[in-house]
DNA sequence: TTATTACTTTAGAATAGTTATAATTTGGAT
DNA sequence: ATCCAAATTATAACTATTCTAAAGTAATAA
């Protein structure tokens, strides 16, 4: 709850209305020390356990793509049934454990750069995503 | 056709019979000079435009599966409502294309080598994949 | 305040990709 | 030719996601 007036102040700026819903999904994302990752169907879990609202899914998906388009979320591309996201935004990647289903990061400095010696004609670079699977061995 | 045995000897060595879809299926995906992406409704619409067969959607769908079990395709990592599939096994990169939902191959030479210097215990690394998403400017 | 308006939330329907089921067919060994 | 396990098939079932239309709420101006 201390950080509610920083939510309020970040959807104001972006041009979405704190409401009380978006207001307890940013707690829930934003107010935890760690930056994690998680599937739409995960955040409904942490919010039923986490708090006495009832958030319906409708309006679990519209924040999320709401706050991955202002780029407060980064979705991560792995096969999978379903999306997963990252509260982490910054320059980083993961690994991706087959076994459990679960996102593990790759700190920055554990990845040399990728560069990539080639241009699309037109288009330009929106991200450079590095998934790495593991499995047991 | 040419191929054929070629590919009845491919199916029997990896434990798989070689009934006629499957080797319809192989024709279309390894039969050609080039290698390519696909997903299995665009397979699906191959099938139908190239050959007399009607081969159905779950034998399509098992055959890739099993497929991708042998190691005769590769799964690509894409946010996408479907799956996307590589008849190109060797190690190689992406470009996905936003706009037009488009896969483009990155050759090797193009990217420096990507290089994990983090293990994760009693894990074995599977593949390593870099996704670089572009959209027109 | 109150009224107005545009934005949000919501339940539930609709959609799309994928997997499961159970009956039929087929390949390959005997 | 016969038999059995494996494969194919149509279709049902399932799951993630998006859509819809009605009801609720936040922001603004009077």
């Amino acid at each position: 709850m201390s950080n509610n007036l920083n939510f309020v102040a970040k959807l104001r700026n972006s041009g979405l209305r704190p409401t009380k819903q978006r207001l307890t999904i940013c707690e829930i994302l934003f107010g935890g020390k760690k930056t994690f990752h998680f599937s739409i169907n995960e955040l409904s879990n942490i919010i039923s356990k986490n708090t006495n609202e009832k958030i319906s899914l409708a309006t679990i998906y519209n924040t999320v793509h709401a706050f991955l388009g202002k780029g407060y979320l980064k979705q991560i591309a792995v096969n999978s049934e379903q999306s997963y996201y990252d509260t982490n935004i910054s320059d980083h990647h993961h690994f991706y454990d087959e076994d459990k289903n679960q996102l593990i990061d790759i700190h920055d400095s554990d990845v040399e750069p990728v560069k990539i010696n080639k241009k699309i004609p037109g288009k330009k670079i929106k991200s450079i995503e590095v998934l790495v699977k593991v499995q047991n061995n």
